[in-house]
This record gives structure tokens, sequence and C-alpha cells, in this order.
DNA sequence: CTTTCTGTTAGAAA
DNA sequence: ATTTCTAACAGAAA
């Protein structure tokens, strides 16, 4: 689930539930997950999510006190399940829904707060990661990120500048989360279906007009996307049992072997940048 | 059974 | 400096 509109989808969730809320419990089932110091990580006992946030793909809570930001990357299967107060107990039948959605055999980390709410954190393969870090070392880590679609910074002048003087192709570019921040596999390949441009295109041999139309596609694609919650395959469920919606208006993303929904030509699939990558043979130059 | 694939990305290798 | 490849992991699909 993992890409901006996901992402974002899931923020303002939980902004939505547990900002404010102070933390009375942290159970970590698997230590992996926590990247640095658990001990450090177990302090968070007793401070207070006061919001959240998202740069790209990443998530952070600002903590009342202390300066201190916790920093949540899903990366392939990350979920952040909330769960009310009540529906998790018992094993019960009508009130414990969302209980499907977390098995807890991936559990990895579960937070409980002062109304006793909880937060869990789920992922299967082990890729995600919560990481506890200080104001400026937030900072050096958002420095890092490139523009982001539908934010102030996101010009078609610093766009083209993004783009300038790279040798790779138009999938790369968009995927480097150092140039285009928040953009994956999913979105990447239906931006490139948007503007007729195959994503294994050099960058260096587009035209203006390219490169103006992907800018667009690169706000559109993503905007309609959270707007319909996001892609789930098997992804995110919020704590009452939704999934995105995305998932039917997908343009191109794997329907390799079925007629594009533009001109019927058959949609391929290949592999560029080293990731599968979907597009219309006929209708993407 | 084995092999290949999967929404990410840090870090190594080229 | 930039680009490409691989590993981290688990499980579904072929």
């Amino acid at each position: 689930m993992p890409e901006l509109p996901e992402v974002e989808t899931v923020r303002r969730d939980l902004e939505q539930h547990i900002a404010h809320k102070k933390i009375t419990n942290i159970d970590v089932r698997y230590p992996k997950t926590i990247h640095g110091n658990v001990s450090d990580f177990l302090s968070l006992k007793g401070n207070a999510i006061e919001r959240c946030e998202r740069i790209g793909k990443l998530l952070f809570f600002k903590l009342k006190k202390g300066e201190q930001y916790l920093l949540i990357h899903l990366k392939m299967t990350g979920k952040l399940l909330y769960v009310e107060k009540g529906s998790v107990s018992g094993g019960g039948h009508s009130l414990s829904k969302p209980l499907q959605t977390v098995d807890d055999k991936h559990t990895r980390v579960i937070f409980t707060f002062a109304d006793k709410s909880l937060l869990f954190f789920h992922d299967l393969r082990k890729f995600g990661y919560l990481k506890l870090v200080s104001l400026e070392e937030l900072e050096k880590i958002k420095s890092k990120y490139g523009i982001e679609p539908l934010t102030p910074h996101f010009t078609l002048e610093n766009f083209k500048r993004a783009l300038q003087g790279r040798k790779t192709s138009v999938k790369a570019v968009l995927l480097n989360q150092n140039c285009i921040a928040g953009i994956g596999n999913i979105y990447v390949d239906e931006i490139c279906f948007a503007t007729g441009i195959l994503p294994s295109r050099s960058v260096s041999k587009l035209s203006a007009a390219n490169i103006e139309a992907l800018f667009h596609a690169c706000n559109e694609v993503i905007k309609k996307a959270i707007l319909h919650r996001g892609t789930s395959f098997n992804s995110y469920v919020d704590g009452q049992g939704k999934k995105g919606k995305f998932e039917s208006l997908l343009q191109v993303y794997r329907r390799q072997s079925k007629p594009c929904l533009v001109c019927g030509t058959l949609i391929q699939k290949s592999r560029v940048a080293g990731r599968g990558t979907h597009f219309c043979p006929k209708g993407q130059k």
C-alpha cells in the first residue's frame, strides 16, 4: 500500500484518531522493526502524539515533549491499524471487525493510548521500520527528498530542473525519491500511460511538451488516487474496514494481456528500472 | 518440489 | 556523480 496516496490516506485517518493521545504502553513484538536503540524507543511511554505528518512515503508523528519525532516507513507491506477501545478484547463477533485485519502473526509493535485505544504496526515482510529521531535528524532526512506532487514546490520549473541532465529512463527518475517524492511502481505506470510516454524512454529525449504533460499527470493521478483513498490489493483498511477504491480505476497497472482501455491493444509487461512495468505498445511512444 | 514475482529503498557495485 | 543491481523478508503464484 505504500505510495503517496496510500500513506496520505493513513496519515489523515491517524490524525483523526490518535492526535493528542498519550502513549501509555508499547509492546515491541519484533525488535528489529525498531531502528536505533529499543530502550530509547520505549521512552516514548508517557509522551503524547501532537500531530501526524508525512513527506513522500514517510510518515512522522510529532511528539508533545522533547522535540522528538517518530518516523514510520511502511515499505512494502507495513500497515497501521487503529482500533478503538473494546474492539479487540474477548474474541467476540459484533465489535471485532477490525481484528480480522490484525492477524497476530505479523504484528510487530502495538501502542496503547491513555483511552485504551490501540495502534497496531503490522508488517508481513519486515521491511518497514519505526524510528525515533530529533528535529535535527528529521530535517536532514527531509532535505534529501525531491519535489512532491501537490505541494507548492512542485512547479513546472522545478520539475524541469529535477529531470535536467538525467541520462536514465522516465520511470527511473519518477521513482527516484531524491528527484520526485512519493511516486511508486503503481502510479509511475499510470502517469506514463496518461501521457502516452513509454516508461523506458530516456529523459534526455523528452520534448518540452512531454515534460509538461508528465508534470500535470503527476498531479492529476496522485490527486485522483488520494480522492479514492489509494489502491488496496490487500493492504490498508481503516477502523471501519474500508479499503482503497482506486484499484478499479487503474488504467495499466496489472493489466498485462488485457485490452487497453483507450485503444483495445493488449497491454504489455516488461522490466524497466528493475521493476515490473505495464504499458500500451500503441498509445505510448 | 523449485523458481519467480511482489507496493520500497539503502547501500554496494559498476 | 549517476545509474544499476542486490539484499532485507515472507508468501502467493507459476
